[in-house]
DNA sequence: AAGAGTATGTTGTTGCAAACAACAAAATAA
DNA sequence: TTATTTTGTTGTTTGCAACAACATACTCTT
């Protein structure tokens, strides 16, 4: 099965979509605290304590949740029951780079179990990534646990994705243009692939699990080497466009500057935060983010410095733009714009709010994103495990022990 | 009562929920459709025939909608009845300006029956505009038939409304600042009040009965004499922001330009594409945009043609970051925007791909709003009308002919 | 240490809303 | 006129959550 987080016309409903309802809502609360009692189910939920009982004895049948007695003492009365995800649900990750496709396994309960990075050609295809990943993945399912069950796999691109059909578009990077790469991951691991973009991907992830927990109005902004991607959480629910395209915000124009970004637009937020230019004024050359924010951290240098905030002048331009536009509650930073951050953090929150809206900008935090190197693992990872959630009874679950992909197994849209 | 379209937790179902859910559903397409079969309920909601055959008669009973025999025959079978609106179920529709307050009068079913333009001093109050609505509104009242129900006030705000409390935040235009415009009047008539930026309203009567029906991601911009305002639906949703400020699209900065907009930020799209420039430049001095549109029209020298094309310029890169942020179906615009784009709307088309990703822009419409004067009062009227849809058993419809205002009555907050 | 108090889990019953089936009604097509 | 098609209506069934009563397991008090 090819990915499309399809948004279910969600009009009439009837008595049995309400069972389901209510069991992707428990099974979504257990899957985001990663332990919950029974008796917070209950609160949160608004349902009626043998209601909730009997959901979770559905998961349980299901194997998606586990339950145990809670540890330490919560307080006067009958204590409750610790409900957590089944360890034995699992998804892969898979995030291909310019020089290497990393593989992993992520569990239900957000743990990383296994992280492989293989290092490639300096130019792979699509089609390398796609083998290589299904190796990874063949081998590492080998070696799980019986019983365990896979929801599927997601894919963290570096450029732009088609929802729709999980085709990958334009990856600038990888040079990879209008690839049906989800069905063909699909095809040679017999599992459900799910895309999407890298950016989008963390903003997921720390809107979920990270330092933007329960915030449902997020703007989130991740710098590597290939430029500036973002992500954009508003309601609650990702802002994704007509066709999964959103959230390249680091396109945005705020300068009539001539200099181009990596898809050869002018003036933009992109081509002005340059993490290039701060390596290259460091004489730094292919430094990791660690080593990079060493040496930020290190400045003595009133030309560092004002180099320094040239670069946060930028940012707070398409960051005033965002809150204007957006309004979030938060903005999380990514990527090397984490250390640009750390220099002058007041700095920054002063020249965004001096470039937007008093209102807008009145209760706006800027943050450093909390997920690090796992960010991209775990936002690839929701793609299946939403699916899964979505309708946990009759989602299609695989088992470890692959069946070998026979003839038209993975079946496409 | 006061505003506040509250996003209730949507959590746990329970089954007499369902029932209102799908009283909601009905309504909504009824209100949505202006008139609607009941077989096509049936079918867009995917209920049974007899569920929807109680739930119009749950609605009836309310007084909400009306069955009628449809008069063209539609192919072969039992004819099915016509669902209307009641059209004695109607909201007032208040819109402040500069120096006139209007105050209309909406149907359910989308008609504007009444509508009134009290000409003011040339700086009023808050406080004058409460009372000058308050004023008609209760005189409007008194013309009602029997039986009309009140879903209460829209106001459509040109400025930023906080939604949580009803709170008008700042209108620069008007000068006004942190007024509980809502809870005033709420006191002065009696009736349930609610608040919305102009902008924001305008893009949600143009998604919902405009030149947008249908469409789930779309980008709005509209123009006026007091700068560019806009408005955003992302999943089919209103993109509204932690406080209700989003959607300030005008004041993005795009430029290096130390142009200032009206709210003092330099280089955004509301200080590079201006009304007044063109009325300067045509020496017209308070003309309407009737007549601006006229001017345009007939434009031959190539001077006036170079301004228009630098105008379509600034909006193709206000557009073109639009594009990238949020991967639009259509694009709207109003106001004097109409005028602009048809000058040369293959220009300004070209000019947004041009700036924008390729993926993005790709399948990108842009089309002038269908609303004209109806824009403002429709959308604040959609204010009321979606509360009263949200719950229709349950919500409070005030009758025609006021219970005088005692103390106290119009529950705040 | 024992009992009171409290919160939670469990079991059996009830109530309610939508689905379903069978039938009636109102149109078109032959 | 008769067969066919589609829709509305009525009475029955099914399924899910609420509810009430009871059992359980902890803390707090004395």
């Amino acid at each position: 099965m090819v990915a499309n987080a399809g948004a279910m016309s969600n009009l009439g409903q009837s008595s049995d979509s309400v069972r389901q309802h209510n069991l992707s809502t428990v099974l979504r609360l257990v899957h985001l605290n990663r332990k919950i009692l029974r008796s917070q189910l209950t609160s949160i939920t608004g349902l009626n304590r043998s209601t909730v009982s009997a959901l979770i004895a559905e998961l349980e049948e299901l194997g998606l949740v586990e339950e145990s007695e809670s540890e330490g003492s919560s307080g006067v009365g009958r204590p409750s029951l610790m409900v957590t995800p089944n360890e034995k649900v699992v998804a892969f990750s898979v995030n291909p780079e310019i020089d290497a496709t990393t593989v992993s396994v992520v569990t239900l309960s957000g743990q990383v179990m296994d992280r492989r990075r293989k290092l490639m050609g300096s130019h792979p295809s699509p089609e390398d990534a796609i083998r290589v990943s299904a190796e990874e993945i063949s081998d590492m399912r080998k070696k799980f646990r019986p019983g365990t069950q896979i929801a599927g796999v997601g894919v963290s691109v570096p450029g732009q994705v088609r929802t729709s059909d999980g085709v990958i578009r334009y990856a600038p990077q990888l040079g990879w243009v209008e690839s049906a790469f989800a069905t063909a991951l699909s095809q040679e691991t017999g599992l459900n692939v799910f895309l999407g973009n890298d950016a989008s991907l963390g903003c997921l992830a720390e809107a979920r699990f990270g330092t933007a927990k329960n915030v449902n109005d997020l703007v989130f902004l991740f710098a590597g080497s290939g430029g500036i991607g973002g992500g954009v959480v508003s309601n609650g629910r990702t802002v994704g466009g007509a066709a999964g395209y959103a959230g390249e915000l680091g396109h945005m124009k705020v300068s009539s500057s001539g200099r181009l970004d990596y898809s050869g637009l002018p003036g933009t937020l992109e081509s002005l935060v340059r993490r290039e230019d701060l390596l290259d004024f460091f004489k730094l050359y292919v430094a990791t983010d660690e080593e990079l924010d060493a040496e930020i951290k290190s400045i003595e240098s009133s030309r560092a410095k004002r180099l320094m905030h040239d670069q946060l002048d930028s940012l707070a331009e398409g960051l005033s733009n965002l809150v204007n536009i957006f309004n979030p509650e938060v903005i999380v930073l990514a990527g090397f714009l984490t250390s640009l951050f750390e220099f002058d953090p007041d700095y920054l929150l002063a020249r965004v709010k001096k470039g937007s809206l008093a209102a807008a900008a009145e209760r706006v935090v800027i943050r450093n994103g909390a997920l690090g190197a796992d960010l991209l693992v775990l936002g690839a990872a929701e793609l299946p495990f939403d699916a899964l959630i979505s309708s946990p009874s009759s989602y299609n679950l695989q088992s470890a022990y692959a069946t070998r992909v026979e003839s038209g197994e993975g079946d496409s849209l």
